[in-house]
DNA sequence: CTTTCTTGGTAGCATGTTGCAACCGTTGTG
DNA sequence: CACAACGGTTGCAACATGCTACCAAGAAAG
């Protein structure tokens, strides 16, 4: 078989996290899904996406408990796909993504969606890496471990 | 033409991010560069994936100034593939996904790669999304505006 | 210098995946 | 009841992925 190479068993958490949501698709659904999307009408408008391929992507979050399938909100008997615990988890992800993408990909005033804290209106701090005393880490100030099981 | 959906030029910069590394290889490439790989070879045998496609993804992440192709540093004849600045930003985005993966695709106590500091060699701090002032954010919290042209 | 091994690829093929358009049953609306 | 909207499914063509074989340049051994 041909098929596309899984990392789903690899002892690398970024790897099953690749896994997971490392297609072009997902990462999109799950950040119209923190913007407040919940149809699938919705997210096909939103992403421009064929319906096939949303089909497969929701099922497959679905599956993969990022996603979960819930009677629609407005008593129809439509179906709505919501955040999981586990969906919900992944918003630094979303937001380094969307901080990296700010600093590297517009120019100047270039215009583009921005995330703002609701309460005050203004942006997001930085995201930082910090030790577990709370000093900044660059890359190099890390290194990787392997943990045994126990 | 069929060709697969482009997001660069999105006004989402979560778009144009996934557009840039949002395949299954690209991140996995990145997170073995900030694990120290440089060359062909390592990136190859630590990653298991077919040379033509490693060929193509080191060549689309050098085309998009997230890898540089440099001199080998042992004074041979080859090549080796470094993070630019703009790569070595995508620091919180690897960091993001791996406590994402570790805290949800692992059992307790099941064997797993991990990222501590280097000088004291613990655990690092669990990434939060902060406001301007500090507090931490929830995605209810947050909330997308849009930034038009200046 | 010549043989051999390593490195870093390319080429071709089979299969899988994606995008598109057409279709379709169910649900909501006038 | 008629008609539109919703949420898909199906079939097809094009593209991407994985695999294997092959190959040229560089390094290493003798």
């Amino acid at each position: 078989m041909v098929t596309r190479t899984r990392f789903d068993d690899s002892e690398c958490p970024v790897a099953r996290s690749v896994d997971a949501i490392g297609d072009w698709w997902s990462l999109l659904i799950v950040r119209d899904a923190f913007d407040g999307s919940r149809r699938f009408g919705e997210f096909q408008r939103s992403l421009g996406v064929a319906k096939n391929i949303l089909t497969a992507r929701l099922r497959t979050l679905v599956a993969g408990g990022v996603l979960e399938s819930v009677p629609a909100s407005d008593g129809s008997a439509y179906r709505e796909y919501v955040l999981t615990p586990k969906g919900e988890a992944l918003f630094p992800v979303i937001v380094a993504l969307r901080q990296w993408g700010e600093q590297n990909f517009f120019a100047p005033g270039e215009p583009h969606s921005e995330l703002v804290d609701r309460r005050q209106g203004n942006r997001l701090r930085t995201l930082e890496v910090l030790s577990a005393d709370g000093r900044p880490l660059n890359p190099d100030d890390t290194t990787v471990h392997k943990v045994s099981a126990q």
